[in-house]
DNA sequence: AAAGATTGAGTCTTCAATCTTT
DNA sequence: AAAGATTGAAGACTCAATCTTT
């Protein structure tokens, strides 16, 4: 059995990996959408929830679990997208006290010309360092952190 | 050879796993920190960095590419450091327009206090997933990215 | 009392402009 | 002109408090 109370060397290197690909990687795919002229990432996640929610929408609580955001961090992320016009906001029949999300055809059109962009920066980023099997296994591993 | 223009089924599924280990993992190794009481981890990647770079101590701009951080985000950062008195700024002889960062004392301790904290965070909520050869390959597929 | 959601105030980040030195 | 570094203002995030409904 791995020691829960230090990590192992290799373990340490995983984690500096994973903390540098964040500020690499993952801020070059930004950089790619900024440049372009559109919304940051966050955005097409909640875009591309809500579209996959369909006609039902979501409830705020729902999509905060899907995007593992903190619930006053969602509030205010819906509340700029909502000042675009590119989600609904509509009372929840079921229970006055919250809300439905759903997507606006702007919101889909929107979502869907970010992942024009997204999708090669992506593949250009990232994809491009690994064949399918290595991405297949990093996809197996990083699961497990969920 | 893989498309640098569609990202693969493959790729996007690593993708989707790097973000959100980034908001699961990462933020509850944040949180350990603070329920402790203790600075976040940005703290610690540049105090660890100053004290690995011995009494020559290292530039700003040096720091910025260790950290992989904007020159202004760093700057505000040793900043903060530098008001708590866990760094000091020293001219820098051979060049006017910059300087020199240096951890002092009270920074290396911090920086050994919060290893206590930081180290079992790892082992715990990210190594605690792998066994050391998977360890091993999650690092060896990272490491890539930079 | 607990869950869904929002908000004021403070902190941190980002952008663009600035200053100094090379 | 370019590189090292800082800063004012604006935007985003975090904490704690709040409000409503369950």
């Amino acid at each position: 059995m791995v020691s829960m109370n230090q990590p192992s060397t290799e373990t340490v290197a995983a984690w500096i990996g994973l903390l540098r690909a964040q500020r690499s990687v993952v801020a070059r795919v930004e950089a790619r959408l900024k440049a372009a002229g559109l919304p940051p990432l966050s955005w097409y996640d909640a875009l591309w929830e809500l579209e996959k929610a369909g006609d039902a929408g979501l409830r705020p609580c729902a999509l905060e679990r899907a995007m593992l955001l903190e619930q006053y961090n969602l509030s205010r992320l819906v509340d700029r997208l909502h000042r675009k016009g590119l989600v609904e906001k509509l009372p929840c029949p079921e229970d006055r006290r919250g809300s439905v999300l759903a997507i606006t055809e702007t919101g889909r059109a929107l979502r869907q010309q970010m992942w024009a962009t997204y999708a090669v920066a992506i593949a250009a980023e990232f994809g491009v360092h690994f064949t399918p099997a290595e991405a297949a296994t990093l996809a197996a591993l990083l699961s497990r952190l969920d």
